[in-house]
DNA sequence: TTGTACGCGTTATCAC
DNA sequence: GTGATAACGCGTACAA
């Protein structure tokens, strides 16, 4: 393992000035500088970010918990992130929870044992307080990201809420009435029923509860679809998540009927089927994200008075799916 | 911050026993071990992983370097290698690329920076060779996945050109002849077209070239398509890449034409839409990949005499747009 | 402008 | 069973 020892011995320099010229900082004479550059590149010398981390007591990094890797717009949403903290001088470090509250907890104390600046997270449960706790104590800034399952901490949400509502209104508008919503079965998460609701109330359609139907996300649920769709005869879907718009589409066809078809998350094949949609607004997502985190970090100050909930409002895409 | 220090100070033992207790290594008697426990907890002790990879010179952790984050495949085939590898007690780090060179050069810095145990990683091109060779001097296993670009390094790959040899095959025995390859320009990986063309020689049919289209991956393809459509009249379409699946898709429809297609990739919605498709194993990927790493891991050696390149074999899944 | 010397948090060695 | 101590590689007062 080659060090900056070894650099500087090649150099005739001392450790100090090997340092400082391969920083780029403080006092180092030009023909030095280029000297232990050179050096330290024939030698295929890299610092050992450990060591540097251990000195400094933090890592320049920011730690972000992705809850699904399998989720497209969590991973458009990353993909700028890494993007644009990378612009403020900061790497990201990802870890991955699968959903899972013990996992979650894992990525967690990686994160902190690897003294990252601060932690973006997708919440589970509520049930990694202490690590929370510990996070505020070592002033680390927290961020919740889509879902908000600590009160104290800041969060970034979509609203699905008013989704739902604008998705439930469109249809009302085109004189459906029996409309069938598919909604997740996730803790944490914006009520989309809420905003379902409010819709038919202002339109003085009374509220069918079962009509409103919430599954576990994970694996398909065409069965229970095809049976619902059958038995309770809606005459319009809002779909929760584009996995569900799929299953209602795959039952929608299995019982050969077509219903206009409002889904949750635009995505390149909803448009191609011409299929009405419910999209994130990812620009506004990261963006907030980038300043919410670079405000805490640059004032020094992991949080303020009070927890700040930021709820971003999706937008509806009309398509021929509802026209 | 609360150190293991502060943790033997606060137990009235010392740091060589604190470490040993809450590493569950070496002697310690029940009580202090339990006491250590304890306190540790109490005061939401976590360790310092910077200075313990300084200490041990390693992490037990994997690097792993993804080239594309929206491609759902990797994703999905790495969900499946963080698992496998916990299950080895390694942890895996993320870094993403971007299908760019330089991207990648940061990435595999950081990673050797970090004193990660291996690297796996999708090449964009060859110009990261320096730290190739700085990987190889320092024994850390390496793995290139999906692409090749180092001839000199371990290898696992699709085979692309024998999945465009099925499609091309299939098609063939559908009496199609005019059948357009809609493959993408990039290097280091399997030939698409070499597939492409033996199918159609085994059948006897003369090769157009013309029929044989790259186009870089990015960005929509749709309007050069429609216009090669129109022009060169296919009887069949094989697309490269589901986007340009997508794209051709599209293409069709704005000529009003409904031609037999095959897609690489097999995902979701293309099977509600009835797309026959090449489908990539996954399992084998990651199993074949989580193998070669574990057995470089435990003999200690980071490589062998040769290089070894695996291709695997991907398969048709013939569904009604080509039946 | 340069070098010496110490400490960051942890662990392995060795003496007790 | 337990504890003192030297390292790991690096950065930085402080001295020169």
């Amino acid at each position: 393992m080659i060090n900056i020892k070894d650099i500087a011995k090649a150099c005739n320099v001392s450790v100090a000035t090997a340092s400082r010229a391969l920083r780029n900082t403080g006092y180092v004479s030009k023909e030095k500088r280029d000297l232990i550059h050179r050096v330290a590149k024939e030698h295929g010398y890299i610092v050992d970010s450990n060591a540097q981390n251990l000195k400094n007591g933090k890592s320049n990094t920011i730690g972000i918990i992705v809850s699904d890797i399998k989720n497209f717009f969590y991973n458009m949403v990353l993909e700028n992130l890494i993007v644009e903290f990378k612009r403020f001088g900061y790497r990201v470090i990802i870890s991955y929870s699968f959903e899972n509250s013990l996992t979650e907890r894992d990525c967690f104390q990686f994160l902190l044992s690897s003294k990252v600046d601060a932690i973006i997270f997708t919440p589970i449960s509520n049930t990694n307080q202490d690590l929370v706790d510990i996070s505020q104590k070592r002033d680390i800034p927290l961020l919740q990201l889509f879902r908000s399952a600590y009160p104290e901490i800041d969060s970034i949400c979509v609203d699905d809420g008013y989704g739902a509502y604008l998705a439930t209104k469109h249809l009302v508008a085109h004189s459906y009435r029996r409309i069938m919503l598919v909604s997740v079965k996730l803790p944490f998460t914006p009520n989309r029923s809420k905003g379902y609701k409010r819709a038919l109330e202002e339109a003085d359609i009374q509220v069918n509860e079962d009509l409103i139907q919430r599954f576990e996300i994970g694996n398909s649920i065409e069965a229970k679809l095809t049976e619902l769709i059958d038995r309770l005869k809606p005459d319009a879907i809002i779909a929760g998540t584009n996995t569900f718009g799929l299953n209602a589409i795959e039952a929608m066809n299995s019982l050969g009927v077509n219903l206009p078809l409002v889904v949750f998350d635009n995505l390149d094949w909803l448009k191609l089927l011409g299929i009405t949609t419910i999209a994130q607004p990812i620009k506004q997502i990261y963006e907030q994200t980038v300043e919410n985190i670079m405000t805490k970090l640059e004032s020094g100050k992991s949080s303020f008075e009070e927890a700040v909930n930021i709820k971003i409002k999706p937008e509806l895409i009309v398509r021929r799916s509802t026209d």
